[in-house]
DNA sequence: AATGAATGAGTATTCATTCAT
DNA sequence: AATGAATGAATACTCATTCAT
């Protein structure tokens, strides 16, 4: 076939992003072959390299792309609030909905990691410390105003982003929870986890006031 | 040729397993090629075939082994402990451990999901589940003694997993926080996060005493 | 290195085809392969793929455009003659100089057909149910003029069809016979077995010139 | 597994010259692999080489051994009979039930000739000569007796041969025709073929039973 | 910017055969 | 006579990439 009229430079880049974000989400970059990716928008395989490097140049620009637009949207998502507290939460909620709302970008900038030829994979673990930072400079933060109780604020903030990004392999956006109720779910859990506690919450036999809406698992 | 004097088939086995198990780990289920295992345990591509059936049948064998060993060594760490704290305590203890301890094959189940063909997959889904309910039922049960505040047990347990499991891919044995510490840690992390709060310790201002030992990053 | 200049598409697609017909009645379908096919047309075996699917694809399509040709050609032959003694002479002569002269094709619709998967067996099979029907149905007009005398109409098609067939087998261009010859003498051999026994049946009632000269095997 | 208890040489052997034989068949003796052959038989593979020498040296001997057993038959049919017309027709008879009843290793000693070696091959098409060579005597007697009118005398052999061979390719043992009818219907084929066109050079000068019952092709 | 055809190295898997036990 | 494990060469097919047009 000949070139389709009217499809023009960056819209086909933005073609070949858009098909190589999805499969490799699906299948893997290993497993994707630019065959599928050009048969998947109706081009050959040739043409691919009209807009690409490589196809690691693809993975690459897709994976630090989005480390860049996450980086940017924690900024603005804290940008003007004050506290470590007010911080923390406002890190959180926005980590949760990015998680959710942009599940295949993130889940590939996690598990294609290993693929990404070493100079590339420092460029994106350096961004990836970057964000990483911020959670800990937050946790600093708190347990420099006597907020928090943190043995170890790398562990931590490293848990805190494990247990989040855990989310985008089982939340199912039709499923039981809503986004702003996961949300808030996790909000109170890294509070848990991070706050001073009383000593008499530990293990101690003390019960306390059940909570009236318990849910059970679906 | 014959064949090597002195390698027996059980043995040959287990170094494909052994030698599988690490360039599974260290490339990738798809970018690992038999050509590459085989030379890598001394033998001919054709000899692998010998002891398994397919390089899928590989994965799947290791990956299921790997997840009844995960099933039967948390039954072990849980055997004679009663009350929900002690449970609790006693699976993050053994989860932290575990993932530190067989970091590759934890690491593998967790990212060869995705290669694993329908048929096997589901088997691994399924004793992926039964751990995951270990943990919701610990939960479950101290939410029930009136031990624990949670919201929604099903996303506290993958919480909690996600968190855990996020420990293998940044520990370092050779680093500033001992296997021991980690764990200990992790299991306060995990208490916070469970346990139910004094509202007063909540988001509220009321400053709490700094922990003495608040350590720096790495 | 790029592509051999010269080389262009349908005629690569060609000088596969022949070497693959080649090849394949040399050696059968099963013990070609497609690295010497390749080799003989002086590309590469990957190449190959650009041109044809499968190596199953290239021997479908061999037979399948073998057997529209000779449907074709018989239809060709027959066009216009009537008679059912006519068209018997005309489709007898014509089978043996089509299966002398296109002998590979003819013995690798033969011999292969095993080597079909079934989806394309049964378009082959079709088709040379379509091609005994023509002469079937030249036998029953004979019967029902009188002229033939046939036991079973399917089984004497069959006979017929079989006995002609069996010429590509060991018949020698550069032998003692002609084509010319040969056909004369199967055309003779056919009527024997069909007409009734009574010579004014006969087609041509002058009886050929006898043959003092009855020869020996070569 | 160990050794069948009681299976002794030769009864082994013989098992795998009968599965030998139908997977030859079945598959073609390329296709077949000693893999296959072995399974089936529930032996491995390493044990096949205590019986056969190569996979060729089995094929060669199911040919080999069928030729043999062919030409003896045939012998055994013709002993005693004597007169051109009386020989060709016990012959064609032979021929027909012999096709039908051997079925598999007459069609795979026509159809793998290709696969043997030169010096095998060349084995095989003696014997294969010397039963054409038969026929041809018949014939040559019944022409030199004037009972027969035959152009050429190899030709009508071949002919006749591959008519009567053609018969293993379609007969139903289940279907329309018994074999008594079909040896019946090409006897008659087989003498219209070759004799004199004058109704009295006739074997059975009475005429065949009227086929009122002319049937139609299933 | 697109294409079709090419390449060479690579893929998992199968093969007939060997041989110490 | 049987086996399990080995081998080396072969199989059809796929891959990312190149480049003349």
């Amino acid at each position: 076939m000949a070139r389709t009229l009217g499809s023009s430079g960056p819209a086909t880049l933005e073609a070949i992003r858009r098909a190589g974000l999805r499969l490799i989400y699906e299948r893997g970059y290993e497993a994707m072959s630019l065959r599928q990716l050009a048969s998947e928008i109706g081009m050959s395989q040739g043409s691919l390299y009209n807009h690409i490097a490589t196809k690691q140049d693809l993975l690459f620009l897709l994976v630090r792309d989005h480390m860049q637009d996450l980086l940017d949207h924690a900024d603005r998502a804290l940008d003007g609030i004050t506290g470590a507290s007010e911080r923390l939460i406002a890190l959180v909620e926005f980590h949760v909905a990015y998680h959710i709302d942009r599940k295949r970008e993130v889940f590939m900038s996690y598990s294609e990691l290993r693929s990404l030829e070493p100079r590339n994979f420092e460029v994106i673990v350096a961004m990836r410390k970057a964000y990483e930072t911020k959670l800990i400079a937050i946790l600093r933060e708190g347990s420099a105003a006597g907020l928090f109780t943190i043995t170890d604020h790398q562990a931590a903030a490293y848990g805190i982003l494990a247990m989040l990004a855990g989310i985008l392999n089982w939340y199912n956006p039709k499923g039981r929870l809503s986004k702003k109720e996961l949300a808030a779910i996790f909000v109170e859990m890294v509070q848990g986890a991070v706050y001073d506690r009383s000593a008499e919450a530990r293990v101690s036999p003390a019960p306390l006031p059940v909570k009236a809406r318990a849910r059970t698992v679906a």
